[in-house]
DNA sequence: GTTGAGATTAGAATCATTCCAAATTAAAAC
DNA sequence: GTTTTAATTTGGAATGATTCTAATCTCAAC
């Protein structure tokens, strides 16, 4: 059901239209719809490696960002950890439990508008929204 | 009226309590204090070696560290760039303003809730809160 | 004033990421 | 289907922000 060769035909998924599609490329894109848990690159390069021994890590970087450039995934960054890419196309933000050390995805709330939360500067256009937070999730008694 | 020495006598300023105030404190806690534009650490050293010629970029790291730790200052990241040093300890976030390059301080309404916009996960207790917005502010025609 | 834990320092080390230039390859043009 | 060619891949070197190290210094408690 997940992981086959469609994922990465760009006559079947508009996510990728316009991106030359490389064996590596789709490889990248593959692990990344695979494992929905935000791994870094070089987590990315430890899965890809998997079915395909000879990729470089310079190219899952490359790879990374052709697909962010496109849209077809996100990079999400935490402080000054290393970045983690994400393939929920969704807006919205990422929780990250300290205890366990997971990642998160926490939607928007359909129709609420950053406005109500935000006092933002007169007349700014927004190209790009990062909302993250850092906590722990209590067991409950 | 603003960066005299009091600025690091914690008698006066109850952020500085608990920290052993040194010359190289005071100093990048001064910095900090006088121009508030979100210097990078770099930045901070450039001006604090004005006043104190003899100051070292790794003092400066540890300084910050310890201004952070103890709550007198907010550490700011905007994607993977070099983290950005705030003095304003009220919730808020951070617009970065492509064209000019500026970071702006985005207050959170007084009296928003973050459930308002965000479905955060049940019983998640939020310990820190990141939000960064890129775009522009179009001059008005 | 002495003293000792904590701070400062210069330089080395680390680590994620980017750059480089040569070899390869996808897909456009024929 | 072959040729063409511009984009991609690759290993390794380079970069740059930050952290570490170990020797020296200094704040502040006594």
């Amino acid at each position: 059901m997940k992981n086959n060769v469609s994922d990465c035909d760009h006559t079947l998924n508009p996510k990728l239209r316009g991106l030359r599609m490389t064996r590596q490329r789709c490889e990248v894109y593959k692990v990344l719809m695979g494992h929905r848990d935000h791994p870094s690159a070089s987590e990315v390069f430890d899965r890809a490696k998997m079915n395909m021994p000879g990729i470089s890590l310079a190219t899952v970087y490359n790879c990374l960002e052709a697909l962010v450039e496109h849209g077809a995934v996100k990079q999400v960054n935490f402080e000054r950890e290393s970045s983690r890419y994400c393939p929920n196309l969704t807006e919205h933000g990422h929780f990250h439990d300290e205890v366990s050390g997971t990642i998160i995805d926490v939607p928007l709330k359909i129709g609420a508008k950053l406005s109500d939360l935000l006092d933002l500067p007169a007349g700014a256009h927004i190209d790009n929204l990062e909302i993250t937070l850092r906590g722990s999730i209590p067991k409950e008694s």
